[in-house]
DNA sequence: AGCACGCCGACT
DNA sequence: GTCGGCGTGCTC
């Protein structure tokens, strides 16, 4: 027997395991069983049999050998992982300072995928068989199956317009049979000139320069289009493109709720849908989708950022859309900003990458300018509309009398709105009715009991809210300080209130509003939108959901009612995230129709993110960015400090985290970011300030940080923290 | 005594 | 990431 023979060595390989250790651990490989780098194995780990990789054939292992395990199961039908995803795994894994075992999981995320897709289990009439006695339910089935096909239970249920219980019988009678049918046919691939659109000339050239970029080889192009510029229908060009080239091509989403609609006007342009991947797939279309694009059946696909792991068997293009959106960045686990390792695997691979923003952020926007990226810039809609006219309102000297929220100008402005059936939306990006309650006898303020936090009224829900841990209690009848009655007020606005104020000047008017937390939950959410969509509404009143994804093609009027809100946090994002939000919000107006009015209500009309937003000039916003951060003695990215933010304490470091920026220096400002964020920079010397927790283990962040801010020792070791900096300067 | 819970190291 | 071992402290 061959494994008896002592003449055959046993050879060993290294493989990566989904635990968080430095390397690769060492197996033996067993006799007469094929495996190189790439291979996925399941292997023995402690008490468990877990799912690998083998990424070292041969190592010169310094393990006891007596101490090896070995391979117990290898994947012969799934094909191994290319070099350039290894590759991007150690890269990955390096940046992040994170287990390189961590990353591989990402690829592996699909048990189920290993396996061969299990034959469907069908039925098919029996010739010439009838049942004893013929109902109508069965008659109906059985003229559905003339055609002499298998259909699937499920499927002839619904088409017969019967219950799965008659097929059932049926089958029970021996009229049909039970088969196994051949798993689903490749997914049709995308009609490259189904409905190409016409594109306008600033598109067209954008266009024309993606597909160019193609001959160069990895390569970052930007596309920056203010909304409704149709940057969609540039890159949908790229996509043919890489098609064309025999390619596979991936879009990445910040979030979910945007694919369906992209899921649509994708379809528009090619005819087919893409394959859909996120973290609410369900597993076996999961499976499906990862063996698909293993395999290289699937030619496009659109998912989260995990999708960035996916084992393409061909992969020519990413597009990573909403670019600045900060839901790219993982804070959990292996923490990784998925737009800028997008840019690496197309550099590993050689491929290009596009980036799209109406808004880029400030990093993206320098790569820009210094040449490293290469730009487009979409300064008009599409559709020929003008661009929203934005004003300021100076809520000094015109603002509302006290105890009110909209300034004359912008009430008279949705008067005119809704006289001529148009559309408002009134944003405010605070949630409940008021964000602060305290007690006018006694100045008593309502305070979270597990953070610091205010608690914020809720009037339809009748609860005091904290919006920092979710925390609820019942709004009391008393003062629960000094027990006075009918003593509590309301300080500040947030949309409950606006609506308030709406319902009181336009009784007449539809109102509504769209806050993530009004009862009925995501599924009304998702009503709400649509009829807004649909007109059936005319003022809106929306915290940041109104800000992307739908599509409101109705919305004449936006007006922001509280500019500032935003610009006054610790954070030194502060500004760009106001910009960008804010530009988001307002170039609804009129996004479809044009004559879009926007109003930007402020008490500091002079302030650069407001200047560059009223008057539509957002290169005065990035230079006076850039500016300040230089000012800072800082980088335009890579302003650091973090802490690590993540599990069962993350609401006390959270607390404490700001306790300490508005503590810092102006000049040091801190900003609360995912783990790997800061550890990065004092790694590579590149961060300013550091703070950093350690976090061993997570129950002890709360004292080391109450530690550290009573001055107390440094830390040494345990460190994790993660940089923002653009990762082309390591490749 | 029996057990839940939290900590902590090991995992090739 | 996940497991088992072990100490602490509380309950039947």
């Amino acid at each position: 027997m061959l494994f008896d023979d002592p003449e055959i060595e046993e050879t060993i390989a290294s493989v990566l395991v989904p635990v968080a250790v430095p390397g690769a651990y060492t197996y033996k490989v067993p006799a007469g069983q094929n495996v190189v780098p790439g291979t996925i194995v399941k292997v023995p780990l402690g008490p468990r049999e877990v799912i690998g990789a083998v990424w070292d054939i041969e190592p010169d292992a310094a393990i006891n050998p007596k101490k090896l395990k070995t391979i117990s199961r290898v994947y012969e039908t799934t094909q191994p992982l290319d070099k350039d995803l290894r590759r991007f795994v150690d890269w990955v894994a390096n940046w992040t300072l994170g287990a390189p075992g961590m990353v591989l999981r990402m690829v592996l995320r699909s048990e189920e995928a290993l396996e061969p897709e299990p034959p469907v289990p069908g039925v098919r009439r029996i010739e010439g068989a009838q049942p004893d006695r013929q109902t109508a339910a069965r008659s109906r089935v059985l003229a559905t199956m003339e055609d002499g096909f298998a259909w699937t239970k499920s499927g002839l249920a619904h088409a017969a317009g019967v219950s799965s219980s008659v097929i059932d019988g049926l089958i029970q009678q021996s009229v049909l049979e039970v088969v196994s049918m051949p798993a689903a046919p490749p997914p049709p691939r995308p009609q490259l000139d189904f409905a190409q659109k016409d594109l306008t000339p600033a598109q067209t050239a954008a266009a024309g320069g993606l597909i160019d970029s193609f001959d160069r080889g990895a390569g970052v192009s930007l596309i920056d289009g203010v909304t409704g510029s149709g940057k969609t229908e540039v890159y949908f060009e790229a996509i043919a493109e890489a098609l064309r080239r025999e390619r596979q091509a991936l879009v990445l989403l910040p979030e979910i709720a945007l694919t369906e609609q992209f899921l649509r006007r994708f379809e528009q342009r090619f005819g087919v849908y893409p394959a859909e991947w996120h973290s609410e797939i369900t597993p076996k279309n999961r499976a499906r989708v990862w063996r698909g694009v293993a395999s290289g059946d699937v030619r496009v696909v659109i998912g989260a950022r995990s999708s960035l792991f996916l084992p393409f068997k061909e992969l020519g293009l990413i597009i990573v859309d909403e670019e600045h959106d900060t839901a790219f960045k993982q804070d959990d686990r292996v923490p990784y900003s998925a737009r800028d390792m997008a840019v690496v695997r197309g550099h590993i691979s050689g491929f290009p990458v596009v980036l799209a923003s109406a808004t880029p952020s400030v990093e993206s926007h320098v790569n820009a300018d210094v040449g490293r990226y290469t730009l487009y810039q979409l300064p008009e809609r599409a559709s020929g509309a003008a661009l929203p006219e934005l004003k300021a309102i100076d809520m000094r000297s015109e603002g509302p009398e006290r105890g009110r929220w909209l300034a004359p100008q912008l009430v008279h402005a949705i008067k005119d709105t809704f006289a001529a059936g148009d559309q408002s939306l009134l944003f405010l990006n605070r949630r409940g009715y008021a964000p602060l309650t305290l007690c006018r006898t006694c100045g008593h303020r309502f305070q979270c009991a597990h953070c610091s936090a205010w608690l914020v009224e809720h009037r339809f829900q009748k609860k005091l809210v904290c919006h920092h841990c979710g925390h609820t209690e019942p709004v009391p009848e008393t003062c629960p300080s000094c027990q006075s009655a009918n003593s509590l007020v309301a300080c500040g606005p947030g949309v409950e209130r606006v609506a308030e104020e709406v319902s009181d000047l336009f009784p007449q008017a539809r109102t509504l509003i769209l806050s993530s937390d009004l009862p009925g939950g995501p599924e009304r959410l998702k009503r709400e939108m649509k009829i807004v969509e649909e007109g059936g509404a005319d003022i809106v009143i929306g915290t940041q959901l109104v800000a992307k994804g739908h599509n409101f093609p109705k919305m004449k009027l936006v007006g922001v009612v509280d500019a500032d809100l935003g610009l006054a946090h610790g954070d030194p994002r502060a500004a760009e995230k106001t910009f960008q939000l804010l530009a988001q919000v307002t170039g609804r107006a009129g996004r479809v129709t044009g004559g879009g009015l926007g109003f930007l209500q402020t008490y500091n009309a002079d302030h650069p993110v407001i200047k560059a937003l009223y008057r539509g000039d957002k290169d005065a916003f990035y230079k006076a960015e850039i500016e300040s951060r230089k000012v800072a003695g800082l980088p335009p990215f890579g302003r650091l400090a973090a802490v690590v933010v993540s599990g069962p304490d993350k609401v006390f470091a959270e607390g404490y985290a700001r306790a300490l920026a508005r503590a810092a220096p102006s000049d040091e400002a801190v900003t609360l970011l995912g783990p790997a964020e800061a550890a990065l920079a004092m790694v590579r010397g590149r961060h300013r300030y550091r703070l950093l927790t350690m976090a061993p283990r997570q129950y002890d962040l709360q004292s080391y940080l109450r530690q550290w801010l009573g001055k107390g020792p440094k830390p040494t070791k345990g460190l994790r923290v993660q940089v923002d900096i653009d990762p082309l300067h390591f490749l």
